[in-house]
DNA sequence: ACCTGAACACCGTTCAAGT
DNA sequence: ACCTGAACACCGTTCAAGT
């Protein structure tokens, strides 16, 4: 999990766990299947740790259904290694059934029938999952760790731009382009997603 | 491009490049810097491709926006190998550029002032992405090719669930989240995007 | 039960050398 | 200008051998 945190898509190596317990790196073998098990094993337990932050008590739904997703995103950020990785895949485990409960159970607070959880748990979830997904990506894609939500959206590929003729619209509106940031973006369409929620349960 | 169908994480390296062009591997190196720039290329030209495919006139902004964003996922999930990368990867080739003014033409079209075109463009563009990214992962992930679609969301992991008493509601619900499907999740999302965008319009 | 050593089949990348 | 050969520093994974 220590690995995970670095910027670095080979960080969470078998020869670089090997090195960090002073062991020999295929002695790892002997408690993971492959790395596929490794990796799904940190996700899930990373999972777990949100679940247990996230108040469950005390909170209407959509607080904290919003509370939930936001935590959730931030600690998949910050292990990148592993968090790029979430989009895609189903570990099955404690980490991932518990996510699944927590977000159903707000839908059904929210109103909704079963039709209509099961839609919007399938939004909601994908939705999540993939932003946190490009979001990790980004990080190790830039390779430094920029403060959480602070990262341009488009960055530095809208304000130098050079044939302005052919895009005019790109162009008119590019420092307000360059001036989104991920986070903004994550919550402009999480609020989105929640407002699509309350509509269909007062339908 | 050829190679970048294969669904496999792997499938585009310069040994494979190179084996298929029937050329030493390090010959690639002469016409693209290193593998970010010729995964760069690759997705730009994609994304051109797809942009020239879709019919740009006599449609209005919303069909027109729902076709590209269809087409531009299909596309992408056909090419995993790069298609997984494209959440967060900016090219700033001829492909993206266009792609966005593609999408800003669109939200203008819709009736949006500046500020809530630029708000919607984040949306829109980084749901399409992620959600791209995510399903080509998935397809690198399980190594083979389902119809375009067609693929399961939960798969395997709910309908054989063990410790009922302590998930109640995936319990309940399982058969319908097993039932969902990947083409399904996309299009929920991408019409409550496009409702977004109408009534933000309105206003 | 747990760890080591050696090996295999892959990667991206550099650099000097060829034509 | 373009390609080759050899090398380097990494991967995941296997298998026989140790204790």
């Amino acid at each position: 999990m220590q690995l995970a945190t670095e910027p670095d898509v080979d960080a969470v190596s078998f020869r670089r766990l090997g090195q960090v317990l002073g062991v020999h790196p295929t002695a790892v073998y002997r408690h993971f299947r492959d790395k596929d098990a490794l990796v799904l094993a940190l996700l899930d337990r990373l999972t777990l740790d949100v679940l247990q932050r996230v108040p469950v008590e005390g909170l209407a739904w959509r607080p904290r259904l919003r509370v939930g997703a936001i935590a959730y995103l931030d600690a998949l950020v910050e292990h990148p290694a592993i968090g790029h990785q979430i989009g895609f895949r189903a570990s099955g485990g404690p980490g991932e059934l518990g996510a699944i409960e927590f977000l159903l159970v707000c839908l059904q607070e929210a109103g909704l029938d079963d039709v209509q959880v099961v839609r919007h748990y399938a939004l909601t979830s994908s939705y999540v999952l993939a932003m946190a997904s490009a979001q990790a990506s980004a990080v190790l894609s830039s390779g430094r760790v920029t403060a959480p939500g602070d990262r341009s959206w488009l960055g530095a590929l809208v304000e130098q731009l050079t044939p302005v003729e052919a895009y005019p619209t790109v162009t008119r509106l590019r420092s307000q382009l360059a001036a989104l940031r991920d986070r903004e973006v994550f919550l402009t369409g999480l609020d989105l997603i929640l407002d699509g929620i309350e509509a269909a349960a007062h339908r």
